[in-house]
DNA sequence: ACCGGAGCCTGTTAGC
DNA sequence: TGCTAACAGGCTCCGG
């Protein structure tokens, strides 16, 4: 499901809901949807911690709590989180639940149990390896460069890379791409001066643009009070594969590139 | 060091 | 309609 806008949307959406709550109790159907600790130690070390702030580093949740802790969520491609009451009607996907005060219940749900539950002390022994956030002030045209030159790599798998650069997935990577014109094979070393320049404002412009339109429902997913997103309605290749494309016209076609899915036109991207 | 492919999982959809 | 195969927005591990 998520991307970073998306992951960003549901980390706006949960902020409110969870700062200044505090943890009672987990119940987990699960355990590996727990990937560390282990579901006992989790439970015992969160349980009367209180959110302090939420925030977002590439793809993962951060929940910081008290006493140094910090929960974080990873959705891969089915995660849904959501703030409900305790009494709301469960779900047989929900496998792990956070009993809040208030009456109120963190449950993640993961119909095909990809994400991930950590707890973890230390932030940069899970997040140390990711690259550069690409809507940070400090991600320039140059930073991009320095990224991509050790990287001969189709640059669309380079974009997909998170030691490289932190967020891009299989959407946005294609949406970018073509924003900038440049062809999903091309080597990521190889791109011009103009290029590297087109691609930086590219990645920015079609992550704001997820961001402002809350998420692309294209599958599953949706915002944690269940609707849906919008960017979906504003993508240029994603999934619009025989179609026309918005600025040439000719048709958009699809490739496996690493073993996923690459939409792109042959008409402007070269 | 790099690259492709399998694996993790289940649900939905496309095709016969 | 019903079965099967392909596919899915992520990421890691493994072997060549």
């Amino acid at each position: 499901m998520p991307e970073l806008p998306e992951v960003e949307t549901v980390v706006r959406a949960l902020r409110p809901q969870l700062v200044g709550r505090t943890i009672q109790d987990v119940h987990n159907t699960w355990p590996r949807h727990i990937a560390t600790p282990d579901f006992p130690e989790l439970r015992a070390r969160v349980q009367g911690l209180q959110f302090t702030s939420l925030s977002r580093r590439a793809k993962y949740i951060v929940c910081h709590l008290t006493e140094g802790e910090h929960l974080l969520f990873h959705l891969k491609m089915t995660g849904h989180l959501a703030v409900v009451p305790a009494t709301y009607p469960t779900d047989k996907h929900v496998h792990t639940a956070f009993s809040l005060d208030k009456g109120s219940e963190l449950r993640f749900k993961d119909p095909r149990k990809f994400g991930r539950v950590y707890l973890v002390r230390n932030l940069h022994e899970l997040l140390g390896k990711l690259g550069p956030e690409p809507l940070e002030d400090s991600f320039t045209p140059a930073v991009l460069q320095s990224r991509l030159q050790t990287h001969k790599q189709a640059i669309k798998k380079t974009l997909l890379d998170q030691t490289v650069l932190a967020g891009i997935g299989n959407i946005y990577a294609d949406e970018a791409l073509h924003e900038a014109r440049i062809h999903p094979t091309r080597p990521a070393n190889a791109l011009t001066e103009a290029e590297l320049v087109a691609l930086h404002r590219a990645i920015q412009a079609v992550l704001r643009l997820g961001i402002a339109r809350e998420g692309a429902s294209i599958t599953n997913y949706v915002k944690p009070d269940g609707s849906k997103g919008d960017m979906q309605n504003a993508v240029a290749v994603f999934r619009r594969t025989g179609m026309g494309c918005y600025r040439c016209g000719r048709v958009i076609e699809r490739v496996v590139l690493g073993g996923r899915s690459t939409h792109f036109c042959p008409g402007c991207q070269t």
